[in-house]
RNA sequence: CGGGGCGUAGCGCAGCCCGGUCAGCGCGCCUGCUUUGGGAGCAGGAAGUCGUGAGUUCGAAUCUCACCGCCCCGACCA
């Protein structure tokens, strides 16, 4: 391509409204533009590069005997109202109705279509397993778009789905699955991990997620880099050395005026904030109160709560807990509470022993609390979120916490879908069974955002072969010279006869203006014409990575930068 | 949905407090000449319903109200 007649719309100031590097980066490369609010165009040379991830998912996808179809993005409700996705999904699901005023949404995601294709056509064992994915637009109405590409409304994703006889088959559908994720975001080039996550709206009984480590991401890890455990905080695990066995003491009423927060009680009390209890209420839909205690210096993992209580959760309304506890938020404890009340403790503070606790009384707080003897707790489980320092479950060894972003995610969901939706095959025996499915997303921005996120600079993105738009920048630095043109032109029709991909800066600008838009756009080689070098008969090879840059001999340059990419694509 | 910020030329911004030559700057764009190894120089030029709608006022980019849009933090998020 010849940049002069391109559509690569390159800016030298930073957009903004964009915050993160990547958003940055595509923006002023020319890789995207914004519509609306999480709507993006794809201009040319950014869908060059979501194509490469395309293809690269697309071969591990066919590695794995995955078939590719394309479903509908427009769906009718009636589907989604059969598995009670349609309701869950809530506000996140667009809407809309046709003409005939027919309910209609817009699919987040697909399976509900995928098994409604799999009541219609698969009826045998004999029909099983299968691999079925598609790369497509996915539509999600999300309530904070942000980020650049990395949360928006619509967007690009390769889902697939596995439909198999038992659990058995489906672990070795979901074991395949990860094989092709670990080789897909490998040739991408991201640094990433494998944790352990929780499956949400989705359901099933198991589910990991692909993430990339990135400043940028929304999710958090917790890591072992001793043993190697890995989970999203939202089901991350922890141990955690219990506090020195203070002596047992009387329980004291004391008054705490102004004092609500846990900082501002223990700054109060001059204890240390995990010497306090935290006291929380939830409601269990549709109306049950339950009482939550917590260090205080730990917070509340609401997923590990809801998974304990197997209900939809939410935390009471101020108005609820003065009702339920006689006092509001921020005076309200264990001691003294009506004995109807269901209170689950947080392992940490088991047999924990003169801790300060609300009082059930506004302004009030009680001291000298022995939890196994002033405390009517129901339960002790793992319910606060682990954190950086805690103790490894596995190991022991000290946990670290990281940021990042989820590039891809599979689950085995099981029988929940085609239990309600009646997708079944005949067994061996002539007995009716539920397909067991398994189902596993890629969100394609994502890589590419992903990947600008771990590999930029000052100057602009840096691309590896795998995924560059390009793979050579050429970069006569006088176009209007005649020898320089002529060897830029030379190359350039080189690389097109074999095959490479290249971009030729013909554009009449200033050598300065070029490096920096070539830096910007991040192709690994730049083959810089200068007339210093051509007289020499060199032209100048820079790695866009190393920023090194070598003498070649002009007349051998397509053919040598021609090795180089191929063998480097390779490695 | 809570909290905060923003909306003025294609992009980035000033002007708003204190209403009245305030329609302005930089970049980009167009024309001409010069220039060609790190976002060139000179000269000339085009371009904006000041987000929308009401209101206050002799007069509104500026004050008031409502609405719309966008960004950030939180909630939420397969």
């Amino acid at each position: 391509m010849k940049l002069s007649q391109a559509y690569i719309p390159t800016q030298k100031e930073i957009p903004s409204d964009a915050v993160i590097p990547s958003h940055q980066l595509m923006i002023r490369a020319g890789l995207v533009r914004p519509l609306a609010a999480g709507i993006y165009t794809y201009l040319p040379l950014g869908w060059r590069v979501m194509r490469k991830a395309i293809d690269i998912i697309r071969e591990e996808m066919d590695a794995i005997g995955g078939q590719e179809l394309l479903m509908p993005m427009l769906n009718p409700i009636e589907i989604w109202d059969e598995t009670g996705r349609n309701r869950d999904f809530g506000d996140e699901m667009f809407r809309l109705k046709d003409r005939k005023n027919r309910a209609l949404n817009l699919a987040p995601t697909h399976e509900e279509v995928i098994c409604d294709l799999a009541r219609k056509f698969v009826n045998s064992y004999k029909d099983l397993p299968q691999i079925w994915y598609q790369i497509q637009t996915k539509f999600r109405d999300e309530p904070r778009p942000r980020s650049g590409v990395l949360r928006t409304r619509q967007f690009i994703m390769k889902d697939s789905y596995t439909l198999d006889v038992d659990q058995e088959a489906l672990n070795t559908g979901y074991d395949l699955h990860a094989k092709a994720y670990h080789s897909i975001f490998r040739r991408c080039g991201l640094r990433y991990v494998v944790v352990g996550a929780a499956s949400g709206l989705m359901g099933g009984s198991g589910s990991q997620e692909f993430m990339a480590e990135s400043d940028a991401g929304e999710d958090t890890l917790i890591l072992c880099e001793q043993c190697g455990y890995a989970a999203n905080t939202e089901v991350a695990e922890s141990t955690i050395e219990p506090l020195e066995t203070a002596a047992s003491a009387a329980l004291e009423k004391v008054a705490t005026p102004g004092a609500y927060t846990i900082e501002e009680v223990a700054a109060f009390l001059q204890r240390e904030k995990k010497e306090l209890i935290k006291t929380l209420v939830y409601i269990r839909q549709p109306e049950t109160p339950v009482m939550i205690l917590l260090r205080g210096d730990h917070d509340l993992n609401e997923n590990k709560l809801q998974t304990l209580l197997g209900h939809v959760i939410r935390p009471a309304h101020p108005n609820e807990i003065k009702q339920i506890c006689g006092a509001d938020a921020g005076s309200v404890g264990p001691v003294g509470v009506s004995q109807k009340l269901t209170i689950l403790a947080d392992n940490a503070i088991r047999d924990q022993k003169n801790m300060v606790a609300g009082a059930n009384e506004n302004d009030y707080h009680v001291t000298g609390v022995d939890i196994g003897r002033d405390a009517a707790v129901d339960t002790f489980a793992d319910l606060r979120n682990a954190s950086s320092g805690d103790a490894c479950i596995q190991c022991g060894a000290p946990l670290i916490m990281t940021n990042a972003i989820e590039l891809g995610h599979i689950f085995k969901l099981g029988t929940k879908y085609s239990e309600s939706m009646g997708a079944t095959y005949l067994d061996e025996h002539g007995k009716d069974r539920s397909i067991v499915m398994g189902s596993y997303g890629i969100g394609v921005e994502r890589i590419v955002a992903s990947f600008i996120e771990q590999n930029n600079d000052d100057n602009g993105i840096i691309w590896n072969y795998a995924l560059a738009p390009y793979a050579v920048h050429i970069i006569p630095v006088n176009y209007g010279d005649e020898d320089i043109r002529e060897c830029a032109d030379a190359l350039y029709r080189g690389f097109a006869g074999r095959s490479v991909a290249a971009l030729l800066d013909d554009r009449q600008v200033s050598p300065g203006f070029k490096f920096k838009d070539a830096d910007l756009l991040g192709l690994p080689l730049q083959v810089i014409i200068g007339k210093k070098s051509l007289a020499q008969g060199k032209v100048e090879l820079k790695h866009r990575n190393t920023c090194t840059s070598e003498l070649i001999d002009a007349g051998e340059a397509v053919v040598k930068i021609t090795a180089i990419i191929e063998q480097e694509s390779t490695q």
